[in-house]
DNA sequence: CTTCTGTATTTTGTATACAAATATAAAAGA
DNA sequence: TCTTTTATATTTGTATACAAAATACAGAAG
């Protein structure tokens, strides 16, 4: 079958859940604030039904938090929170890289590669929000490397709670650039199959994000 | 405030997830059956509404699968999807063991080895539903000793998958005796707060719950 | 007898209505 | 003026009703 042409009939809750997923992570509902239900689902053009099943998988992904009785709000992450994550992230991140190098194909990861350059001319360019768009490409397409489902539902899981502080953290310069460097040395390692190297790159580059982003917590 | 006569005013949600949970993971609702929504509300005693928002959260916690339009099926594991839940969850708790290792007190170390002995003691009895239990605690409890919220809560979603097969799996008395001795190595390291030799410990025993799980897939 | 097609039945998806709880605000007392 | 109380409005939780889709089934055509 054409996959092409074939009509995407998505039901209204998943429209609603990665409608307010975006919200959530570009900012736009803001950490700590309370989600105005009435307001919500006028604006989405819902009913309250397919809203509400919505914040129960958002709740369950740990993007809001429903309290009884009182409504839910965005979820806000201290810096505790960050901490923890970006150490279970580099920790997952480090067995994605080693298990990448025992189970991706040359032509997966010379697509990584490209993706990889790709990177660098936005880098060069300055151009800040593309470069950022293909680097959760990058290590989302890195550890589906890894052959291991779970894998990638924990680290998806974990980036989408983190979406919104990197791309605050990202903004001084001299940060992007340590950043571009572990990339570089994460290729390296991915060219030669080195698993080890990789692994320890990538769960140094998650350590050096914490550095990069810790102060504007 | 006493907590013992506070009125659990838990949500209908709440409640429904965690029974319709422990029906999946007891096995009551068979993995890869078709979830009867009209005969389960009716049990349940409960209207439509909270218990599609418990079938959201569990679809989120990957326990049942939401088909659009075609209702919900209980999550049916493939062997290769329990070996990647145990790859990641051998690598996570290494991670905890080495942290707890760092983070733990005197005093939540001797209650974890007092955990391990009443473990035992169930083991020389052969008594077998309540080692599993406290086997599930034990992983837990050591796991938060890590003092990593994001570390016990993937860690509690990969276990809740796991907790049927699991159960399953250590039916063999020569896997039991297996896994006992792979906590004894686990707590002389604890004791002795070697992180790298309980992490290893610990990523060696679930790979050992691999090696004795995988031929009752 | 098989396959197709249209219809009836069941099941799922969504909207709405009602009940219960919480927050807001106004009035009474200190 | 500041509490405290009580009434009201708003918001949330749950149930039900209606719409849409999928399934089951019966009858007709081949």
């Amino acid at each position: 079958m054409n996959t092409s042409i074939a009509i995407m009939n998505r039901s209204l809750h998943d429209q609603v859940v990665s409608r307010v997923r975006d919200l959530i992570i570009e900012g736009i509902l803001e950490p700590g604030s309370r989600i105005d239900e009435s307001a919500l689902i006028e604006e989405l053009g819902v009913s309250r039904t397919p809203f509400r099943e919505a914040l129960r998988t958002l709740a369950a992904e740990g993007l809001v938090i429903v309290k009884p009785s009182k409504g839910s709000v965005v979820r806000k992450w201290t810096p505790s929170d960050v901490f923890s994550m970006l150490e279970v992230l580099g920790h997952l991140e480090q067995l994605a890289g080693e298990l990448a190098c025992e189970r991706a194909s040359e032509d997966e990861i010379n697509d990584l590669i490209a993706l990889h350059e790709e990177m660098l001319t936005y880098y060069k360019a300055n151009d800040r929000m593309p470069y950022y768009k293909l680097n959760q490409e990058f290590h989302s397409r890195l550890t589906a490397l890894s052959k291991n489902a779970t894998l990638e539902e924990m680290q998806r899981n974990i980036q989408a709670r983190l979406k919104r502080i990197r791309y605050i953290g990202n903004e001084k310069p001299d940060a992007w650039a340590g950043a571009v460097q572990d990339h570089e040395a994460m290729i390296v390692a991915l060219k030669s199959k080195d698993g080890k190297k990789l692994g320890q790159a990538m769960a140094k580059h998650i350590k050096n994000t914490w550095d990069r982003v810790k102060d504007s917590l």
